[in-house]
RNA sequence: GGAGAGAUGGCAGAGUGGUUGAAUGCGGCGGUCUUGAAAACCGUUGACCGUUCGCGCGGUCCGGGGGUUCGAAUCCCUCUCUCUCCGCCA
């Protein structure tokens, strides 16, 4: 959520910006100004006719207390007209909030200046590229052969048991999403991130807060039993613990770090695109999140995406960054890298990662905020990041290091898997 | 699931209808003392909204929502959460 007050002060600022996400934000802007200013009006009315009401009341008080009763039963009545036109006021002002509130939900976090125009993925643009596409010749499987020759994830049992996206992972298919997530883990710790395990779901609030909902509330399972919602990422439990609090200044950077398998609905398409792992309804990620300081948060964004390029680079794993256009870049985020890598038998680039600085666009909506030197509080900033998702390194892990004698484990990973091949 | 108790400032904890946004203690911050620190002493210390160039002023907030009243942290209703006991259970 943007800041009212910026963008009563920068509205033809905050128009252009928007444009970059391809948001034409003139007619809202005017609609939410329009509220705001109803609503200010409606307020001013308000707290004037309480602070006489208030005043009114201490008076009566005092009237009872000296015996004065002619006096207070006058200033009751006074009091009453009041109280009448106050309720008025207030109904009116609530409205004009409520507008207010509804329409700033719907406009989009500001983009980085750095951010390309662009309507789609296409016009993402590539910042970085390292590592070599393997030649794996004419026997070369996609990954949904290889589960199956290997037996180490089952898609059609999860089907059986669950339903399509649910897959079962066996033996050292099993192992192997252990060792990833372990090996994940230890890296981000190595770096100073805090590990935690969270609830794998969460209320309303903690929707509202991260900026799942109330638009993309589709894509969450709900249990609506008991009005939960499974976590599409530990993004939400991570970020929303510090939902509504107000940090000190030498608390920054904070650096949190979990494990989660992660829910999606995605009642999406069907086909070559989402065959085998590479779109799942359940899946296993590991996430960092950072609360930081405003001035310092695009510096932790480029630590952030090291610190990916790092987890690919260790996992020999050909990959390239790309900076997400206007079009591409979500509704929270200001700016995004994604992460992909090449899969060589599909042979094609598959998104394992996205990092991203929201700015102060989702303190604002969970008021996080951090005290200043001069005891002044301000909006945070917060990033997140995939590091990494599971499923897709695993289908490229298996695709490009596959071999007559069986898929090789790059070593990085063996230490954690406590085997070289799957044969 | 059944029965009961409770929810007050960063924390602990007073406060049951009239200058109580809220005693007191701890913590935090500033100062005195000290070579420095501790102790002691003094002072200070909530958030949000509106208004103002600013000092300031006004309003709202004692778990959330609603009600009673001229007036509510204090009374009533409701929801949520926490704790204790019982039941069930990894």
């Amino acid at each position: 959520m943007l800041q009212l007050k910026y963008i009563r002060e920068n509205k033809q600022e905050v128009i252009e910006r928007l444009k970059i996400k391809n948001f034409d934000a003139t007619k809202i802007v005017d609609e939410l100004l329009e509220a705001d200013a109803e609503r200010r009006n409606a307020q001013k009315q308000l707290d004037d006719t309480l602070a006489i009401s208030k005043k009114l009341a201490k008076e009566i008080g005092m009237f009872f207390k000296t015996g004065e009763k002619e006096k207070a039963e006058e200033a009751r009545n006074n009091s009453t007209e009041l109280k009448q036109k106050a309720k008025e006021l207030e109904v009116s002002m609530n409205k004009a909030a409520s507008k207010t509130k509804e329409l700033l939900l719907e406009i989009p976090n500001l983009p980085h200046s750095s951010v390309p125009p662009g309507k789609s993925e296409q016009d993402n643009i590539v910042v970085f590229e390292e590592g070599e596409i393997p030649e794996l010749g004419e026997n070369k499987v996609p990954h949904w052969e290889l589960t199956d020759k290997y037996k180490i994830i089952d898609f059609d049992l999860g089907s059986k048991v669950s339903g399509a996206g649910f897959p079962f992972y066996r033996g050292k298919g099993a192992k192997l999403q252990r060792a990833l997530i372990n090996f994940f883990i230890d890296e981000a710790i190595e770096i100073g991130y805090l590990e935690y395990q969270t609830p794998l779901l969460i209320n309303e609030a903690s929707g509202y807060g991260t900026g799942q909902l109330p638009d993309k509330e589709g894509q969450m399972y709900h249990a609506t039993e008991d009005n939960l919602y499974l976590i599409p990422t530990a993004e939400v439990p991570l970020t929303n613990i510090y939902r509504n609090t107000i940090l000190k200044e030498t608390d920054f950077p904070i650096k949190n770090v979990a494990y989660s398998s992660c829910f999606r609905r995605e009642a999406g398409s069907y086909g070559k695109d989402v065959r085998g792992l590479n779109r799942l309804h359940q899946f296993d990620k590991v996430e960092i999140v950072q609360i930081e300081h405003p001035g310092k948060s695009y510096e932790t964004l480029e630590k952030m995406k090291d610190h990916v390029a790092n987890l690919l680079r260790k996992l020999e794993l050909p990959f390239r960054i790309l900076r997400l256009c206007g079009g591409d870049v979500s509704f929270t985020a200001a700016l995004t890298y994604d992460f992909e890598v090449y899969s060589a038998a599909q042979e094609r680039w598959l998104e394992v990662s996205s990092v991203s600085n929201f700015e102060n666009f989702q303190a604002n909506r969970m008021m996080l905020r951090y005290k200043d030197k001069e005891g002044k509080t301000n909006l945070a900033h917060t990033l997140n990041g995939s590091a990494l998702a599971l499923p897709r390194i695993v289908a490229a892990l298996l695709e490009n290091n596959q071999t007559a004698e069986g898929i090789t484990i790059p070593k990085a990973l063996v230490p954690y898997t406590g085997f070289e091949i799957i044969d």
